[in-house]
DNA sequence: CAGCATCCGCTTTGATACTG
DNA sequence: CAGTATCAAAGCGGATGCTG
């Protein structure tokens, strides 16, 4: 991206994760270290080149760190910095706001279910109210999602639990709420979670 | 912008104020109300054109409302709805994101003193120690601003006081190092807007 | 003059093909 | 699998023109 050459902490920031697909790439990398064709999977509509190129410009800008691979084969692992975790309260804080158009259902639009996980997140550990102590298992769309709330605080990883105390199935956009009214039934109101 | 077509709220929210430009147009609004000859004022660099059609798209999107002037002669006004006041949290987290790209001097870039304000507001009002009370008049850049710190909040404003405790002057980097040692000396060094 | 719209050269993006 | 190469289309930046 051009810079903005605007000497302020906001177009500083953007002239560094202001380009198309960039805070795409950090949403994928803050769930974890990902191979270059997991990341693929989890941009749906990028193109390759851009791809290579976000993650160069990332690199440049210490935001992500390149492992390549051990003597063993493998392949490479691209993971963030710390000054690239950093970026999760912009991500957060980013779900939050974007969580009312979350109402409009998927359609044809792209999902996975591990996008969910960050939302989750995002939203609740938030929220006025602490979420009950209860696991969830989320089936929707790509893979099974476990979503567990203990002493206040929310964590979603992806895979499966003979623990649950609630399975959940149906679209995203079902999911999300019926999750939210789980956890936090006055923030989902407040976020214009609910049902129309 | 193209949309990204993904069922997730960071890309949805990103399909909406992700576009160049666009969440600077915002920081300006975030001010208060504004002409468009302001905001041109306010976003150097900018195209004409890209300015009247950033303002178009945030309308539609209601983050924008416009205001036709009133019978009298006057100039169309455009101001933020709820909804878009409600981005203050995005913009202040990119902002103290962005706090250490600050400690590069402004050199080239331009610098408009007011983009301090809303900087100062979003680093001091979250950090760990509360500010004294006090009342600083900047002088630095185009215009002169007030930040007065009290009951452990702080509030800038563009203008003049009669009543500053401090009076600051030279360039916005050195002004934004000693800002932040008066009013929230740990913060300072966290964010790393030490000297170096 | 404020508030745009139009035009145009340039850069970035998107889609696909290709290579080690 | 992990990218690079290629190229058309879209978006941007800058200048300038139009309208009340």
């Amino acid at each position: 991206m051009r810079s903005y050459r605007q000497y302020c902490g906001l177009a500083r920031a953007l002239d560094v994760v202001g380009d198309r697909w960039t805070l795409l790439v950090i949403r994928e990398l803050l769930e974890g270290p990902r191979r270059y064709a997991e990341l693929l999977d989890g941009l749906p509509g990028i193109a390759t080149n851009l791809l290579a190129e976000r993650l160069r410009e990332l690199e440049a800008a210490g935001i992500v760190q390149r492992e390549d691979p051990a003597p063993p084969v493998a392949t490479a692992l691209y993971r963030l910095t710390e000054r690239g975790e950093q970026l999760r309260p912009v991500v957060h804080e980013l779900l939050r706001w974007g969580a009312p158009l979350m109402i409009e259902p998927a359609g044809t639009d792209e999902f996975r279910t591990r996008w969910l996980g960050e939302a989750i997140e995002a939203l609740v550990n938030r929220s006025e109210t602490e979420p009950p102590d209860v696991v969830v298992q989320l089936d929707t769309g790509d893979e099974p999602l476990v979503v567990e709330a203990s002493g206040g605080r929310v964590h979603a990883h992806t895979g499966t639990t003979t623990e649950a105390d609630v399975v959940l199935q149906g679209p995203p956009d079902a999911i999300l709420g019926k999750l939210m009214g789980l956890l936090a039934p006055a923030s989902a109101g407040a976020q214009g979670l609910t049902r129309r």
